[in-house]
Order: C-alpha cells, then structure tokens, then sequence
DNA sequence: TTCCCAACTT
C-alpha cells in the first residue's frame, strides 16, 4: 500500500512501515518498536504522532533502554509508566525492576508494590533477581520463601544467586532440595548451568559428570551455552579431556567465541599452554570466529603458565594492533605476571609504568610473586606497600613486608611493621578448601580441625601423613607461616600441617579408596610447604592429586608437578 | 501475528 506524501517522513523508521496505516495504532506502533533495533530512539516520535503506550510497550522499551547505556532515561521512562496507569501490570512491572540492573533499596521501598504485584511471578522473579543482583542474598531467601508459588526461574535464579555470591555450596544445596520436593519444578537448561556452575567452582566432578548424565536422560538439547558450562567445569575439575569432548560434539557453527575462549582458558590453568595457543589458532584461522578481550586474557594466561615470554609479548601486541582490543587491567595484569616469573622484572616495571591506570591488587600480587621468586628484594618491598595501600586490611602484605625487610636486616622497619598490624587490628585471610567425596563437598579450614565431624580420624590421618612424609625427610617449610603467630618452630610445623589443603588431602586419603584420584580447589594460591608435601604424597601414597588454587592447576603423581615448579 | 522473569568464557 502507497499512501502520497507519507513515505518520505515515515521511511527512514523502519522498512516495513509503509505496510501501515498512516496514523499506526498501538499495536503496529509496537510491532515496530519491536522490529527496530533501536526501539527507544522511536518512542518520542511515537509520542508526537498522538499514540499513547500499552502495557505492551513498556517492556519492549525497557529492554531497549538496557542496552543504550543512558541510565538518566530509566527515572524518564518510570515515570511514564507511572503516569499511563500500567504501572501494576506483571509484565510491565517486572520488566521496570529487573531494568534496573540493581535495584537500589531505598527505592524498593517507593515503588508502590501491592500484594498483588507479589502473587505475580514474573514480578517476583524480577524482583528476587534485582535483590540477587545487589548482593542482598538475606532479603531474596525471604522473598523466595514468602512468595506465594514459585515457578523453575525462582528456583533458577536463587540457585545462580548463591553461585555468584561465593555460596556454591549453598546452590548444591538448594538444588537437591529442588530435585528432592515434589511440588517443586523440574530443572531446566537455565538451572542446570547455574549448577554446573557451583561444580566448576567446588570442583565437584562427580555431581557434575552426573549433571551431565541427566542432561542426557533427560533429553535436554545441549545448546552453545550449556556445552560451555560443561567445558567449564570440566575444565576447572581437571578432566580437560571430558571438556573437549562436550566441545567437539558441538557443530563448529555453533561454536561461538565465548564456547572457544572456555576451551583456551581451561588448557591455559592446566598449563597445556602450546594446545591453547593451538586453539587460539584454529578458532581465528581455520573457524573466522573472532576473539575478543576474554579470550586474550585465557591467551596471555596459557603463556604466563608455559613461561611463554615472547608469545606472550606477541600477542599482546596482536591484540590491540590487529583487533582493534584495547588492553584492559587484567591484560597488564598478565604481561606483569609473565615477565616477573620469568625473572624480567624491569619489563614488569616497564609495563606498569606504562599503564593508562593505577595499579591494582592483582599487578601488585604478581609483581611481588615473581620478585620474591627471584630474589629482588627491593622489589618485593615496592609491591607489597603498593598491597598495602589498596588493602590496608589484609595482613598476609604486612606479614610479606616483614619478611622482606627481616632478609634485608631492616630491623627496624620490621618492628614497626609489626607495631602497624597491631594498631590496624588487622585480619588474617583464611585459607580454604574443598573436597568431594560421595558427591557430597567437603570443606576444610585453615587451622580448623576440631569442628569437623570426623576431627579425631583425621587428626590421626593428618599425623600419619606427616610422619610419613618426614620419614622421606620432608622437612616443613615455616619461612612463609605468618609472623605474626609468633610460635616456636613447632608451633611453625604444627599450623603448616592444618593447611587447609593438607587436611583436605588428608580427608581424601581417609574416604577413598587405595590408588584413587584426589581432587581438592583451595581459595588462595597453594604455599610452597604445602605443594612440597603433596608432592611427596602422591609418591608415599601412590595417588594422582589435583589441585586447583586461585590460579592454576597442579597434578601432582609420582612426586612430580605438572607445573614443574613454576607458578 | 506485538510484552515479561533466569544461563556461558577472565
């Protein structure tokens, strides 16, 4: 249909909009909206031609809004729904809060919510993801608990709540609640990644292989998303070879860049670094999928882990010269920790001067890691005031401090380090770490023994492994246990072998069977004591060990590493 | 024949 006069003004919205009658009504009016890529630009022009928004127009708009990056038209936008009278409308309403990407609470508390409103479930929904969003995980368990049904999004996203917010354990938790509760949903593909998930972040192999059997019993489509949450916690459980697998029975079209960068990342903290680099090149190459900043970062890491240098420097350049990539702090981050572990370490002052940004946490803490390693003392020091400042409360810097004005002979400063942790009150960062045995994850606490359940077998467990490992004349390594213990050198010993990644092996020895792998993830990085021991372990105990730090992983068998000592 | 809530890689 041609209508004279009216294809000039109307063309330059949207193709199809000749198709429509001059003055659209609503419905065509949100037909477009819809179809337009940038719907929200079109809302003023709709307002001029006279059409007031439905409750279908909302919705669309906000979604619209949450990718402008225009936060002061959100407020706009609130009070347009206000003012239409759609406000209580569960779509409406549910796509305003959840548009807020987190709801800040004292506005929770002036948006006129009715009891109503709460029986609706995509408004709870909303609702229970904002509070989610905003860390508030006391409030959402309320929400979810009060709310009057709940349907498999409610369960879904307080399960993923609880992964994101450091209670991976909490979600497993909640998960068997929700497979166990017959009025409760089944789990679908949105659940079941935000319990792989809280796998990957356990470690938690065995739920996570029998996450993956229900996902075949189940007939659930492995679609590009759940294939690499799959990969993920393969991945980060140590079974790279399961996660190629997932990776190759995905269809190369399918594959997309984040799939791809999961595959580098996990060959990177395996230490396999030439595969990941091999993949890196297939997927640019041979696929045309292209990288982006993430998976540089997985790229750069399988370099700092093989001890990479001039990869590492290749591809750094690659990045922005070739992909237009602009170099973010994690990226830094890496080329510090790249060149200081291979001992470089005025190119790591170089590229921290070279910075656009203040220095973080992260580029003090592999600055300090590669110095201590190779011996620059004054280097050490620098880092560890630049921690000092970022984190004033964490004592593990203060006690490195010490240390290294102790090797310096500083006496001096030391005791005036000393003095300053006193007068800060600071606190010790626990270590902690996680074992799964029957399925069930385990955790152990740094110097924690009594409060477990099984404490006296695994206070014997621990001991005999000790002894044993002192029999092959293991001698404990107390240069790094913190200072401010103040202890005899027994002392030292003692709180070295109650490591939160010694018990857990201990645990592990206790609970499986001879020749049976372990698995354990700890929080912080392994200590140089504790990777020595284990190391002995796997040979004394004739047992393969994965450990998984912050960092990296570390297979240990037959009194050897995978990371052949260099982490 | 138009709308909503929850998912992946550092």
């Amino acid at each position: 249909m041609r209508i004279p006069g009216k294809e000039r003004l109307i063309s330059n919205i949207h193709p199809s909009f000749h198709l429509f009658h001059p003055t659209p009504d609503i419905f065509a009016w949100n037909s477009i909206l819809r179809s337009h890529p940038n719907s929200f630009s079109l809302y003023p022009r709709m307002l001029r031609h006279g059409s007031r928004p439905d409750s279908y127009t909302f919705p669309i708009l906000f979604s619209s809004l949450s990718s402008l990056l225009a936060p002061f038209l959100l407020p706009q936008l609130h009070a347009h729904v206000l003012l239409s009278g759609h406000f209580h409308h569960p779509h409406v309403l549910s796509s305003l809060i959840s548009s807020y990407s987190c709801l800040p609470s004292d506005l929770l508390l002036f948006l006129p919510l009715s009891p109503a409103d709460l029986e609706e479930l995509p408004t709870s929904n909303s609702l229970l993801s904002s509070l989610l969003r905003a860390g508030q995980l006391s409030h959402a368990c309320r929400l979810f608990d009060e709310m009057p049904s709940r349907n498999v999004v409610s369960w879904s996203c307080l399960i993923d709540g609880f992964v994101n917010l450091g209670h991976p354990n909490a979600a497993l938790d909640l998960f068997r609640i929700m497979l166990a509760d017959p009025r409760a949903p089944a789990p679908n593909p949105f659940t079941i990644t935000a319990v792989l998930a809280a796998c990957a972040r356990l470690g938690a192999l065995q739920l996570g292989l029998w996450i993956h059997a229900f996902i075949f019993r189940h007939c659930i489509p492995p679609d590009v998303v759940l294939s690499t949450s799959l990969i993920d916690m393969y991945a980060k459980c140590g079974r790279i070879h399961n996660a190629h697998q997932v990776f190759d029975e995905m269809s190369p079209s399918n594959r997309d860049v984040t799939m791809w960068t999961a595959m580098i990342s996990g060959l990177a903290v395996q230490g396999w670094a030439r595969e990941a680099l091999e993949f890196f090149h297939s997927m640019v190459e041979t696929h045309g999928v292209g990288p982006n900043p993430v998976t540089f970062l997985a790229v750069l890491q399988a370099c700092v882990h093989g001890g990479l240098v001039q990869e590492g420097d290749f591809y750094f350049s690659a990045m922005s010269r070739e992909q237009g990539i602009v170099p973010t702090i994690e990226h830094y981050g890496c080329m510090v920790d790249l060149y200081a572990r291979a001992g470089m370490i005025r190119r790591a002052w170089a590229t921290i001067h070279s910075m656009p940004m203040r220095p973080d946490a992260l580029i003090w803490g592999a600055l300090l890691s590669g110095s201590k390693t190779h011996g620059d003392i004054l280097t050490c020091e620098a880092a560890i005031k630049g921690l000092i400042e970022l984190e004033p409360e964490n004592s593990a810097a203060y006690v490195l401090l010490s240390n290294a004005y102790a090797k310096m002979g500083k006496w001096e400063e030391v005791s005036s380090v000393r003095r300053l942790i006193k007068s800060r009150g600071v606190k010790k960062p626990t270590g902690c770490s996680f074992i799964e045995v029957n399925s069930v994850v385990h955790e152990f606490l740094a110097g924690e023994l009594s409060n477990h359940p099984e404490a006296v077998d695994l206070h014997l467990m621990v001991e005999e492994m000790m002894g044993r490992l002192r029999g092959e004349g293991h001698v404990g390594n107390t240069a790094e246990v913190l200072l401010d213990l103040d202890l005899e050198e027994e002392g030292k010993e003692l709180a070295l072998s109650t490591h939160s990644e010694k018990l857990a092996v201990a645990f592990g020895l206790m609970k499986t069977k001879p020749g049976e792998e372990i698995r354990v993830v700890k929080n912080l990085r392994i200590c140089l004591d504790c990777h020595e021991a284990i190391r002995l372990i796997s040979k004394v105990y004739a047992r393969r060990i994965f450990v998984r730090d912050c960092n990296r992983f570390h297979v240990f068998n037959n009194g050897d590493c995978s990371c052949k000592n260099y982490w």
